[in-house]
DNA sequence: TCATTTTAGTTAAGCACTTAACTAAATGCC
DNA sequence: GGCATTTAGTTAAGTGCTTAACTAAAATGA
């Protein structure tokens, strides 16, 4: 290594790819962000309703918080604000008096029903500097990456 | 649209693209940060070290904000701890005393020096499922993407 | 020239997540 | 059958960022 200051700025391919992930990343999350706060709306929560309607309608918190990759404490904090919300509905299991059963109500899915369509249009939007053969490209390569 | 259901289930393109953006990045990210953090570092206050080394050894807080990303007061939060630490300096500016001048020391250099090569390689490292050509294929997509 | 606006940085308050510690219910095992 | 372990979820404390409000210094302009 010739000096620090040239290391820092020469960067390696891998160290370029790396940074390029994290800011075009970011700034596609941002866009989504953007779109629910202004509709005093979380992306977080959404994600959450967006799961248990995957999941036909009812799942466990301790589902959610594998498929959203975040810890359990953190979905009961997302959850509290959903149920307050009218959007979620908590109910016992019936046989397992552990769980909690986590059903989506009307008003869940008319929210997502109204605002998913027009998130998915904003995100595609900002990336229209790529055509579909260099998203379908750009797909394979993310794949690729995650198979490690 | 048939059904809420099948509407969260069955995504387009650019919806695929975007989770599969967020999802390698955040493996990635977590590489890097489980890193420092196994060093008691932190990936925030390192990016901040570079940028620091990037401008020659001297930068300028607000400056900073910029390069990195995030707002002033988090610099300033930011900065506390390299201070406490001994691996920045914080003088007044000679002319124009609402700037402060901020320093990279030699401790803060050798830190880099010490750390940084190897976290570049971790990162390398969870990278390895792509060859070097898919690699600059990626970032040329990824470059084009940020054209927006 | 001196009052107003802009710029630089910090302090305060709040939000979204984390890890650690806890409660309660179910399971396993002798 | 009853004690120890595991599982599910919540509560508490802490971290890292944000926006809003503040202080001080410099630039602007009638």
């Amino acid at each position: 290594m010739k000096n620090l200051q040239e290391y820092v700025q020469e960067m390696p391919l891998h160290s370029l790819v790396f940074f390029s992930l994290v800011e075009a990343t970011a700034n596609l999350v941002e866009v989504s962000e953007k779109y629910w706060k202004s509709r005093g709306l979380n992306g977080a929560r959404i994600r959450l309703l967006v799961e248990i309607m995957k999941e036909g309608g009812t799942i466990l918190p301790s589902m959610l918080a594998k498929r959203i990759g975040v810890t359990k404490p953190n979905i009961t904090l997302l959850l509290v604000p959903l149920e307050n919300d009218g959007l979620i509905r908590r109910t016992s299991h019936p046989q397992d008096g552990r769980k909690t059963v986590i059903s989506i109500t009307s008003e869940g899915q008319s929210l997502l029903l109204k605002n998913l369509p027009e998130n998915r249009q904003r995100i595609a939007e900002k990336m229209n500097a790529l055509e579909e053969d260099e998203l379908k490209q750009l797909l394979v390569l993310l794949q690729k990456l995650q198979r490690n």
